[in-house]
DNA sequence: CGGAGCGTTGAGCAACGTCAAAAGACGTGG
DNA sequence: CCACGTCTTTTGACGTTGCTCAACGCTCCG
């Protein structure tokens, strides 16, 4: 877990400008922690707060009625507005769970809609970011229904080191991934008795290995050829230049 | 194709109150026709329209970097904002084409721009509408992540009637879908023999025809069934009742 | 020490893709 | 009007991918 209490602008809050993200930071409400596989919102119940992710791994599920099938549609990384879109929609079409131990802050949707009435580049500012998350959920289903299995956890692999590093999580060649076989299978689409082979080929390819919720990249130019990554989805581009005070030292892929 | 140069409020664009309707369609910069098959705009390029469709269907296709393995991310109905979200963003990580000929209302992004920034409440309407579009994001994502092909193309069929009934675009039991079993593969994620065999399936089932780019529905209850069909991602209970002038003697489905 | 969850591997099977062929639909030019 | 080429739909045969079921070892924790 992150120190302190402080919010640090990391991630995806690196799209505000740093006076839109002192604005927002001074209208969180309070901090929450929560541990992990603990579900902090179900699909259809009314909301009334939205939470930003400040450490840890968030997923959203949707499953069918009888919660079987359930997938995850989302992974969320520190910096990341887990549920921003529940501001204007009122409740959502998905699940909200705790894949790891997180800490988040707390918004009340009346004060955020205060602040978007009032400060409408605020509001393009906060859009924005739903609409990257957009961005990811096309890249999500286009992976899913493109990709072979070897090639989508390639995909998924390179997908979350980018993502991570750009919030400080992740080192030069190796990166926290606390997830277990089964939710990515969930994520990717197919069993985790077949995430287990597919992790296989790619360990024997001699591309990455992933072992105690850990990931270490051995060959990335590698990794990204077998899964056809192309970060173009993520709008790297639109994020201010300069270090992450988190991430020393690790560059983020740029096209 | 639709008759005269009027912009109903039919659709998604039932989300926005009157008020902001007239306010929206006043700000149009002209109306465009586009034969099918041509595309509109490509990934990553720079864009400064955004398009409202106000009749045929639009997709929006993802390839890899050889134009191999292109697939449908998103499909636009009548009253859909075709890609409102360039206007925050700039570029876009998909390409925009017409699957059938099509009508469009252009804007101007400087003059949307105008628009959300001197209107906070359109800015959160619009931005609203963006939101719908990722949660269908997401159940396509699952949809072709947790299920088996006849099941895909049972809930594909199920969510086109329910969006193309909201825009009056389906009658009582059968509706226009001018696409080739190529493209419902390409939304689906399988290749256009599978998607043979699964119409085949469901056609020898009795749940539905498609035949010369027409859908005919005979049994609704099995066909929502095999598709595990739950229409809450299309976030229906916030369009405000009353019959859609276009779609007379039509009730959408409200679970 | 025992149970639960996770990772790993094997064997057999169902689903889906690939390749190929043929017939129907449709527009185009003669 | 017909002949032609092209695109689409349909069907068969066969190969591959990924799922299912099962078993076993490992680690963690009560």
């Amino acid at each position: 877990m992150q120190d302190g209490n402080t919010i640090e602008q990391t991630g995806m809050l690196r799209r505000l400008s740093p006076a839109h993200f002192r604005k927002l930071v001074g209208l969180c409400d309070h901090l929450r922690d929560i541990p992990a596989r603990v579900a902090v919102s179900t699909a259809g119940e009314e909301i009334g707060v939205s939470l930003l992710l400040l450490d840890g791994l968030m997923g959203r599920h949707i499953s069918d009625r009888d919660n079987r099938r359930r997938r995850l549609v989302a992974l969320e990384v520190p910096g990341d507005f887990v549920d921003l879109h529940s501001m204007p929609l009122g409740r959502l079409d998905h699940d909200v769970t705790a894949m790891s131990d997180v800490r988040l802050a707390v918004f009340k949707h009346d004060v955020l809609k205060d602040l978007v009435r009032t400060d409408p580049e605020m509001a393009i500012a906060l859009w924005g970011l739903t609409l990257v998350d957009a961005a990811i959920h096309r890249h999500w289903a286009y992976r899913v229904s493109a990709m072979r299995a070897m090639e989508r956890l390639a995909n998924f692999i390179c997908e979350m080191e980018d993502r991570l590093a750009l919030c400080g999580r992740a080192d030069a060649e190796s990166y926290a991934l606390p997830l277990t076989q089964a939710d990515l299978g969930d994520a990717s689409g197919m069993t985790a008795v077949h995430v287990n082979r597919g992790l296989r080929d790619l360990r024997e390819a001699g591309c990455c290995t992933i072992s105690q919720g850990r990931v270490t990249i051995h060959n990335r130019e590698k990794l990204q050829q077998i899964g056809y990554y192309q970060p173009d989805f993520l709008y790297l581009h639109d994020i201010p230049e300069g270090e992450d005070p988190a991430a020393p030292g690790r560059a983020i892929a740029r096209t």
